[in-house]
DNA sequence: CCCTGATTCGC
DNA sequence: GCGAATCAGG
């Protein structure tokens, strides 16, 4: 991949709007991190709008007491294969006004604040529980740390539907 | 260990 | 000019 001038005047766009470095390199595809860092050199482009000042790394969220959370969802029904995708979106969508408000009742109260990453911000360790409407312009994920096991945060692997053929199996 | 940006230097 | 490797740090 070369620097054309599309690729530029997007790189300094995302850099000016505070995205790290890793970041932009994967919006821009086909580039490293260091690739972007080295052309904002070239550029000249470190000082970044000293507006916002350091970085904003991940805020824990607040410690886990062992509060008895009450599991706010229906369960999915364990037969019907062709309606389990409906069945998880289900799921979501009503476990998520739940997880809303166990947040706002008080601060002894556990778990689900996520830190709300866009899809391009996911790694291999963040929980890809999806935040509502696909559609909407605050769709995002929920980000906290995914357990070794699979793909979400301990909270949101319990509401998950484990397909079965992925549940004990490697190849 | 995850991530950040900064710097160096062979290409 | 480019970017991998490396460094220093949170």
């Amino acid at each position: 991949m070369n620097w054309t001038d599309e690729r530029v005047e997007l790189l300094k766009k995302l850099w000016a709007e505070g995205l790290s470095a890793s970041q932009i390199a994967t919006q821009l595809g086909g580039v490293s991190r260091n690739a972007v860092i080295g052309k904002v050199h070239r550029l000249k482009l470190s000082a970044r709008g000293r507006a916002s000042a350091a970085q904003p790394r991940t805020k824990k969220a607040p410690s886990v007491s062992p509060a008895p959370v009450q599991k706010p969802v229906a369960r999915p029904v364990r037969s019907a294969p062709a309606s389990v995708g409906a069945t998880a979106l289900a799921v979501q969508f009503e476990a998520q006004p739940a997880a809303r408000a166990m947040v706002h009742m008080s601060e002894n109260v556990v778990l689900p604040i996520s830190r709300n990453l866009t899809l391009i911000q996911l790694t291999e360790r963040t929980c890809k529980w999806p935040n509502g409407d696909p559609l909407s312009e605050e769709f995002s994920f929920c980000g906290n740390e995914a357990g070794e096991a699979g793909p979400y945060c301990g909270y949101h692997s319990k509401l998950a539907y484990q397909p079965a053929s992925e549940r004990r199996r490697a190849r």
